[in-house]
DNA sequence: AGCACGCCGACT
DNA sequence: GTCGGCGTGCTC
């Protein structure tokens, strides 16, 4: 009898089994585990001696499935101990629900067309098609394709995966889950004949099934998907393509916290593959890989097709007149009324879903709040409730204060996407407008048909949330408002000013497509703000240089390295001083600092009470090794959660 | 993570 | 008297 390891979705490493045969590592198994059966992994670690003999259970069976690829049980080991996260957890992203199930009928998936649909390039598109083609099979390369939207940057890498798919290579392409959409599978279709496989979180069981089963078989060459298709068991990858490489989503926020952008560099590292990050925006870490030689840039300029960035006017809203209720400048509200009569499109842009983010009492002063987390509760005034954007809770507007119990003395304090409309309305009655934000688009039969209306020009002035800012090309949109510059500047996080520029320079180049020269009003509180200058004058390179420059300075990523600890827990005494302790133990080395505890600015959050520490790094630091160090002396009680999170991008 | 066991409050 | 809340502990 073999004694093998065996891996499962648990949080507690592997166990020891008993099996007549050596069972190759990543075979899948099911095994019982305490009462029940469970499927795992023969993990490639050797068993613990430790454990007695007379502990072991035998195998119940394997499964009718190959072995997981040995790089994909190298990347999961690598992101276990990169994210501190056990391996495990990180196993399960590997795996389906539910795997001895098989379907009935199930799916397949046509292959690819490489010379279906040929596409003319401009010369520089063609050196940009031939340099990424050549890494292709020449093993481990990481490319920045940087190329505004517009400047055919996904046609330029649909050659890369036609050159993949040559070589009968696997190609996997990462996009954002916002991003994923019918217009993006359209496209592949028109050069590849067929659809390419998708992988989401809103697929059927089935569909998830089939899927998995057929990126292990190899029948799937192409895939697309979120950043969760990360992990699936790809045995023959030969390409990665990261689109929107800078877009924050990318960071995965709850279970393994991982950044799927650095995961994909590493899984190509691991399987030794060329990865393109694509991107009109870099994120600075990418930026600066590329200054320093570490990643190939290459660059597409931007005229395609006759498209431009439009012209951007700063409004300053602090020569506003006072107690006037708009939040639509007088500048703004004439270029809305010249637009229309022209009968060209508008687009209005606040990325605040809701009416109002506060309720207050005018009559006491209370504030309407989320009875789980510090947050205030945001009016959604259209559906007649206040929700929490943290937890979900949800309640009716009350009709009388719950403190002072005045009727009617609530006030809507701030302006999200639904005021905005209803001051468009109010300005504008005849217009027809139309209102977009994640939840009104939650359907995207409802996306797809309200495109089809805008595309038709039954639609003047959209007015929406940052589900805007991607998607689809209106060609009569030639006037973008961004109501409030600022909103996304405060907190003052570490990439406020990266995301701000990113989201802004994104929906502000939605104006100005085929031929017409659009328009951007940038109305803004802080017009003297680096970012927002940048962002009027269109100059990108100004605000990297910038933002570069402050972040070696302060030794921040991607010059020096983070790690945030969240201690939380029900009591707040019990979890405040499990905080002070491990600050308390933080190691003494030169160049790490750890700062906190402080209460997190979330500091109760779905019922549990949030404290963080930050500990800060040199560049080239093992923080992973002294973290666990740290942590391992720390005795850190059962009712006190301590997570890790490294290189963060929430502050919460 | 699941899932069971176990010990204290409001109900048929 | 039970049903059920979620705190603690275990799975080779």
């Amino acid at each position: 009898m073999q004694r093998l390891s065996v891996l499962f979705s648990t949080p507690k490493g592997c166990y020891d089994y008993l099996s007549a045969d050596l069972l190759p590592a990543g075979q899948i198994v099911a095994a019982p585990f305490g009462r029940r059966q469970e499927v795992g992994v023969i993990w490639p670690d050797p068993p613990d001696l430790s454990v007695p003999a007379e502990k072991l259970k035998p195998i119940s069976h394997t499964l009718d499935l190959p072995p997981l690829p040995a790089d994909t049980i190298q990347f999961i080991d690598w992101v276990s101990k990169y994210t501190l996260s056990p391996v495990g957890m990180v196993l399960k992203m590997a795996l389906i629900p539910d795997l001895e199930k098989q379907s009935e009928k199930p799916l397949t998936f046509d292959p690819p067309q490489i010379s279906f649909g040929t596409v003319s390039f401009s010369p520089a598109q063609s050196d940009a098609v031939e340099r990424l083609s050549a890494k292709v099979g020449q093993g481990f390369s990481v490319s920045l394709l940087d190329g505004i939207t517009g400047s055919g940057k996904t046609e330029v890498y649909f050659e890369a995966i036609a050159h993949a798919l040559k070589q009968d290579k696997q190609v996997l392409v990462l996009l954002p889950e916002i991003t994923l959409t019918s217009a993006w599978l359209a496209r592949f279709q028109k050069r590849f004949g067929v659809l390419p496989a998708v992988w989401h979180s809103a697929l059927t069981p089935k569909k998830r099934r089939d899927t998995w089963r057929s990126v292990l078989s190899g029948e799937i060459k192409v895939l697309v998907g979120a950043r969760s298709a990360l992990f699936l068991p790809f045995p023959n990858l030969g390409l990665i393509i990261v689109d929107e490489e800078h877009d924050s989503s990318y960071k995965q926020e709850d279970g393994v916290l991982y950044q799927a952008r650095d995961m994909a560099v590493v899984r190509g590292k691991i399987t030794n593959i060329p990865i393109i990050l694509a991107s009109a925006t870099p994120s600075l870490e990418t930026y600066a890989n590329a200054q320093i030689g570490k990643y190939d840039r290459i660059v597409l300029p931007e005229r395609f097709s006759g498209l431009s960035f439009p012209d951007v006017q700063i409004v300053d809203m602090r020569t506003k007149a006072k107690g006037k209720r708009s939040f639509i400048s007088p500048l703004l509200e004439q270029k809305l009324r010249d637009n229309l009569s022209a009968g060209n499109q508008s687009l209005l842009f606040i990325n605040r879903r809701g009416y109002a983010p506060l309720v207050l009492c005018r009559s006491c002063g209370e504030r309407l709040k989320c009875p789980h987390c510090s947050a205030w509760l945001v009016e959604h005034r259209n559906q007649g409730f206040l929700q929490c954007h943290h937890c979900g809770y949800t309640r009716k507007i009350p009709q009388k204060c719950p403190t002072c119990q005045e009727t009617d003395s609530f006030i809507s304090c701030g302006a999200g996407v639904e005021r905005i409309h209803e001051e468009v309305l109010a300005l504008f009655p005849t217009a027809r407008t139309a209102l977009i934000t994640s939840e009104t688009m939650a359907n995207p039969k409802v996306f797809s048909d309200l495109s089809d209306q805008v595309l038709a020009g039954n639609i003047d002035i959209l007015i929406g949330t940052q589900i805007l800012a991607k998607g689809h090309n209106f060609p009569n949109l030639t006037l973008v408002g961004v109501i409030d510059a600022d909103m996304g500047l405060a907190g003052g996080d570490l990439r406020a000013g990266e995301r701000t520029f990113q989201l802004l320079h994104q929906v502000m180049g939605r104006a100005g497509r085929d031929q017409k020269k659009g328009e951007a009003l940038l109305q803004s509180y802080s017009p003297d703000n680096l970012i927002i200058k940048a962002l009027a004058q269109n100059d990108r390179s100004r605000f990297l240089a910038e933002e570069t420059a402050a972040r070696q300075a302060l030794q921040m990523p991607p010059f020096g390295r983070l790690a945030a600890l969240i201690i939380s827990g029900k009591n707040p005494d019990t979890t405040y001083q499990a905080a002070t302790r491990l600050a308390q133990t933080a190691p003494f080395i030169t160049g790490v600092s750890v700062l906190g505890p402080v209460s997190a600015p979330l500091a109760l959050l779905r019922g549990k009470h949030r404290f963080r520490l930050l500990v800060k790094a040199p560049k080239n630091f093992n923080l992973q090794s002294c973290l666990t160090r740290w942590l391992d002396v720390n005795r850190i009680p059962a009712s006190v959660d301590v997570r890790v999170d490294i290189d963060p991008y929430s502050f919460f």
